[in-house]
RNA sequence: GGGGAGGUUCCCGAGCGGUCAAAGGGAACAGACUGUAAAUCUGUCGGUGAAACCUUCGGAGGUUCGAAUCCUCCCCUCCCCA
């Protein structure tokens, strides 16, 4: 009888290598669970939810939406979840009052750059987009009661966050507090085996378990991966806290992120982000040339998400602009999209600065240029200069390390080059 | 329902009638040094082309020549009692 599915000791050795995680709930479980499967010659529903307010991936989510394609891989069935049910009702808490209340059309523009974003990684043929609006929205305050009436509020208080939060006399709304039931929700509508997250999601996801049984369901199996830092190396990575690499981020971009890392980031990064196997990895940590293992890091990271780009080429482009401080082309320039259509032929220049988006105001402007930030092809503006730059040629302004962009008067200009 | 404590600029946190665009710390940004590393040092860190001015201290009113600071009402958070 011919299988589709590999054996199940290939399958548990395939999914614990590459990023090991942290934990799996349970292993012995999971043995039986992709048994019981292969036998049936039925895949694996396997789950993973992701906030529909923050639609920016980055290369923490990679490491569990990598595993992810592993058990697409292997012939079972991903779930990707959008939580866009309690991000279009808000979270009215002081903790997170900036959390933005989405419309349905946020919601749906969220979800079209999901598909830019994890179709990086995952195969889209074998990938099922879901929304839990489409199961929370349609369920009545009675089988919401019910819900809740498979939970004891002391269990929820063992949330370590919950718990601290309790401590410390902060709020905790009812809201945030019920949020994790109707995560865990998603694995009953779903009839997730497994659910894939990040380790400090393991309450959550251990409450799905418990749900699920609650439903007469067997309980889904959990892989919880590590978590990386940002690239500022204190906090974890979060969009919030801007030290994100993200998954859609240029080539160039992404490689200057990953080479700005701290040295002692770069085991970590290695381990979680680059794919490669333990022992690839040791080999490459070997070396005592930790900028060398820097470039080396980068190239692979954004190849990852990148076909076809030349490593070789990013690395001479970044040496040039950072270690030779040399400016992009006016090309590079315009291909990026980093222009200005200057209105008149003398312009002030924070205002040009400014309008670039290269600061947030003409002050912020002003105080770059006196900090010695500004150049104007090359030439460093000092703030004795005449701030009024005529504007004779295709000008390109350097603010600060990395923001550069290109001043025009005319599209003839622009052809014309100098 | 009763009593008490609070809400300050991105975050924490001083200020408690003028000297407050608001101490201090953190974050961030920039400069020097470098490997766009770390560490360190320096500067900046509401807006307006300088100046003077404008908008900010939960919200709305009020007192005052003058309020983040005093008064009234409202909103929100925490604690204690019920």
């Amino acid at each position: 009888m011919s299988n589709i599915f590999p054996t199940v000791q290939e399958q548990l050795a395939r999914l614990k290598e590459s990023v090991e995680p942290t934990e799996i709930v349970s292993e012995d479980e999971l043995a039986v669970r992709l048994d019981k499967a292969r036998s049936a010659n039925r895949p694996l529903r396997v789950k993973q939810g992701f906030d529909a307010s923050s639609p920016d991936l980055h290369i923490g989510h990679g490491v569990s939406i990598w595993k992810l394609k592993t058990f697409q891989d292997l012939g079972h069935q991903v779930v990707f979840v959008i939580g866009d049910f309690t991000a279009m009702i808000g979270d009215p808490s002081g903790k997170s009052k900036t959390r933005p209340v989405l419309t349905r059309e946020q919601v749906e523009e969220n979800a079209r750059t999901y598909h830019s974003q994890v179709f990086k990684i995952l195969d889209p043929d074998k990938t099922e987009i879901r929304f839990n609006s489409e199961w929370h929205g349609k369920r009545n305050i009675y089988d919401f009661l019910e819900l809740c009436s498979h939970h004891t509020v002391r269990r929820m208080l063992e949330r370590d966050d919950f718990w601290k939060r309790f401590n410390a006399e902060l709020p905790i709304t009812m809201l945030e507090f019920l949020y994790p039931l109707l995560q865990a929700y998603d694995s009953v509508a779903l009839k997730a085996d497994v659910e894939v997250g990040g380790s400090d999601q393991k309450f959550n996801l251990v409450l799905g378990r418990h749900i699920q049984r609650a439903y007469g369901q067997d309980p889904q199996l959990l892989f919880l991966m590590p978590l990386m830092r940002g690239t500022d190396g204190n906090e974890k990575m979060s969009k919030s806290l801007g030290n994100t690499i993200g998954l859609i981020d240029e080539p160039g971009d992404m490689y200057g992120k990953i080479m700005s890392i701290s040295d002692d980031l770069l085991k970590e990064y290695y381990t979680f982000a680059s794919g490669s196997g333990a022992t690839e990895i040791e080999a490459a940590l070997s070396s005592d040339d930790p900028y060398k293992i820097k470039h080396d890091l980068a190239k692979i990271i954004v190849s990852r998400y990148h076909t076809g780009v030349d490593g070789d080429a990013l690395e001479n482009e970044f040496l040039s602009r950072f270690r030779d401080k040399g400016l992009p082309t006016i090309e590079e320039l315009v291909e990026s999209g980093n222009i200005v259509k200057a209105e008149n032929d003398v312009e002030w220049l924070p205002r040009l600065i400014s309008s670039a988006g290269a600061a947030k105001s003409n002050g912020e402007a002003n105080r770059l240029i006196k900090s010695g930030a500004v150049s104007i092809n090359g030439e460093k503006i000092t703030g004795k200069d005449s701030l009024d730059v005529k504007i004779e040629k295709p000008l390109i302004i350097k603010v600060g390390k990395r923001r550069f962009f290109l001043v025009y008067t005319s599209e003839e200009q622009l052809r014309q080059k100098s």
